[in-house]
DNA sequence: GCCTCATTTTGTAATATTTACAATCTGATA
DNA sequence: TATCAGATTGTAAATATTACAAAATGAGGC
């Protein structure tokens, strides 16, 4: 059985072409794209598209912890099918969002000075290696 | 003096009483305010300030340093004139910003994995303190 | 294999935040 | 006080996201 209709049967979601479609572009480009990009990239294949589908498919998977929402500005959300745990870096020359993978204390603290903790999010803002070997500031 | 018109002055930032006002209510109501809680407060008083002028003080006082933007959704971004380090909760339950006063790791180290780290931000979901102990989830 | 129904997709329109821009106004220096 | 660069204002534009209703479709039962 293919993969992605895998995933959503066992999370109970019901299977579309379009959920499949979206399912699969986010699980082959980590490269943490907007919903603006997935439209894009898949109305190519399938020009019926509709961008409502596209919001609607990301908060299905949201919804069942299969996607998380990356929010540096309020320009626009960026979306990682990675769930593991890991940070992010904003870098300030190229503007790609990199995969910072660190040992994050507070992950394992479920209270924090009395507060429940249930997710945690680490944003960073640099410069990512390449930009600094092409002679970043 | 007036410890607002100082700190303008001292960061180069023409005082205008506009200024002044935003400088005033982000430092007395540390309550991460929107630019729309800054913009209504302050029409009270001032019925001709405009919403322009409150983004471009915001944008401002970010470049000087004297402000950073909490951005937990595409929704509206929030502000904090508290610029020592501590990272934000969103309680899930009555949606206030809590202020998180940790030692972070991150915060000292400045490359990480080869990249270069200017900024460190977390962002915690939960349940605060408060909506805990009247019987939160 | 076909029917039925609940769910999904689609497309348009609405919402809301933020930005662009030009005219007017004003703070700070000489 | 006069000057002028920079600030404020108001309107309008740009853009991401959400709301909604009609049409289409996936999945289970006969």
């Amino acid at each position: 059985m293919e993969k992605y209709l895998q995933i959503l049967r066992e999370h109970g979601i019901k299977v579309t072409p379009q959920r499949l479609e979206i399912l699969r572009f986010l699980d082959t480009h980590h490269t943490h794209p907007s919903a603006e990009d997935i439209f894009h990239e898949l109305k190519k294949r399938n020009p019926s598209l509709s961008k409502t589908t596209v919001y609607n498919t990301i908060q299905s998977l949201m919804d069942h912890g299969l996607l998380i929402s990356i929010v540096f500005s309020t320009h626009e959300a960026r979306f990682d099918s990675v769930i593991n745990h890991h940070h992010h870096l904003l870098c300030s020359e190229c503007g790609k969002i990199i995969d910072i993978e660190v040992e994050c204390p507070f992950t394992k603290e479920k209270i924090t000075g009395g507060h429940r903790i249930d997710e945690v999010h680490g944003y960073f803002r640099g410069v990512c290696k390449d930009c600094l070997r092409k002679g970043g500031k």
